[in-house]
DNA sequence: GTGATTACATAGTATTGATATATTATATAT
DNA sequence: ATATATAATATATCAATACTATGTAATCAC
């Protein structure tokens, strides 16, 4: 059984980009005419022409600039919005085929039920989401360790269960992200010695202090940030200012994963 | 800018069940009869019955059982998995139009970018996650106190960063599911003083015993069941079996909150 | 048996969508 | 001025689809 959809983003209740719109689009972009595009797709050229027109009386700003005669007759190209939308259209693509593809994972069809727990597609509250690669699974009798390797570079451990992993269908070299609480993280200066398995060394970006928790924003490298929520006494007894460096600590069991 | 998208199984290759015939097959369990429900739907009479006999003859096993003659002159109606494919459809429609909320929210077309952090759509480790509605909120400074109200009945507290409940726009009243380890599950028997804000009461369904650790699945009534990993010693130390009744304690903390 | 109602079946008509084709307009290169 | 390639527009043709109309078969209630 197999799961298909198609994706159609509206404006003022009027499809606007369809799949096939999005392949002439794509035509015009790479040969420059709607004639060209039009047979390249393959569809008749009023189709296209009508197309590229609605398209273009729909949007505010235009999708595509025209120009009749002049040089090699005139030509069709492509606006920069016209091409972030484009752009946009394929990102929303790619997730939606990573979404139905686990949705057909997950469904069962016979007993009329989702075979998994919880909901498929859900913001989580947890701030900290780093996304990497499975480097390593070491697997116990009811637990597993899992090794990322995140995009900063630095690794990173989750304990989680075996049978987690299984419903997950976690494997080496698969893409995942770490999820853990703000209020999971400890900071530390200095010389640390700690049994935690993460400690991630970073800068301190920011800091918004309440009555008796501070939020602390840490940059490690360009690519990850995380985010610390601790005592208010323990941002003054480390001394903790923006651009010191600290260092992040988590607990494995902290870190949950997700895929 | 609207987001729409239709949801098609397919079956060897065929369109098997479409966002119309799901509609016809709700009017056929709803009247009892392909003329009946052709009316309702509204469509011609004989195009619903094509698409019932095309259905039927795409399924391994039939999706109505139709009586020709008889009281009344005859009738259809839906067999069991012609019911549990309904069903399985509404869900994953419903999940389909929770993704598809998702990624408009999240979408930011003019630069042709995800404004988001994480994936979408992602399974997650956590065993527990219990779903429910937000009673009250309470905020503090940096953190806020969600109560949620369970199926069972139970009454759970999670406290989250005030950014998290922003942006993930939580409200009074909202459905949200509660997620947490299954590490971070700790369980007393007998009287308990503990300053955790969230105790259940259970009963122990199962008992899966590691070399250190041990799952215990424990259920609150029929609704919903918490895992917990503990030590093994302790499982021993609490004298804790199949059908025993024992207390699940969660730190508020370590609650995270999806929607 | 008659009537009622529905499943099942076929033929013809209408509507729609796409395609094909032809024509005009435009502006640059030669 | 002419040739050229393309946009812009209108009309005719074709194919697929959906709907309408009509008819047959089946079975129970009366």
């Amino acid at each position: 059984m197999e799961l298909t959809s198609n994706l159609t983003l509206e404006l003022s209740d009027q499809p606007f980009l369809l799949e096939k719109r999005i392949q002439l689009l794509n035509a015009i972009k790479q040969h420059g005419s709607i004639s060209k595009a039009a047979k390249a797709v393959p569809m008749s050229y009023k189709a296209a022409w009508d197309a590229v027109d609605t398209m273009n009386n729909l949007s505010q700003t235009p999708i595509v600039s025209r120009e009749t005669g002049g040089k090699g007759g005139g030509g069709t190209t492509l606006t920069q919005y016209g091409e972030n939308l484009l752009k946009t259209y394929s990102i929303l693509k790619e997730e939606q085929k990573r979404f139905l593809e686990r949705l057909k994972q997950v469904t069962d069809v016979d007993k009329g039920t989702l075979k998994t727990i919880g909901r498929l597609s859900m913001q989580i509250s947890a701030r900290n989401q780093l996304s990497g690669k499975i480097e390593k699974i070491v697997k116990g009798v009811v637990n597993t360790q899992l090794h990322v390797q995140l995009k900063s570079g630095n690794r990173l451990v989750s304990i989680i269960t075996n049978n987690a992993v299984e419903s997950l269908g976690l494997d080496k070299g698969d893409d995942v992200t770490a999820i853990f609480k703000a209020t999971s993280v400890l900071l530390a200066t200095g010389e640390i010695h700690i049994s935690a398995q993460n400690k991630f060394e970073g800068i301190v970006e920011s800091i918004r202090a309440g009555k008796v928790n501070a939020e602390v924003v840490l940059s490690m490298g360009d690519l990850d940030r995380i985010v610390a929520v601790i005592t208010k006494e323990s941002v003054e007894a480390l001394k903790i200012v923006p651009g010191s460096k600290v260092c992040a600590v988590i607990k494995a069991t902290d870190i949950m994963i997700g895929k």
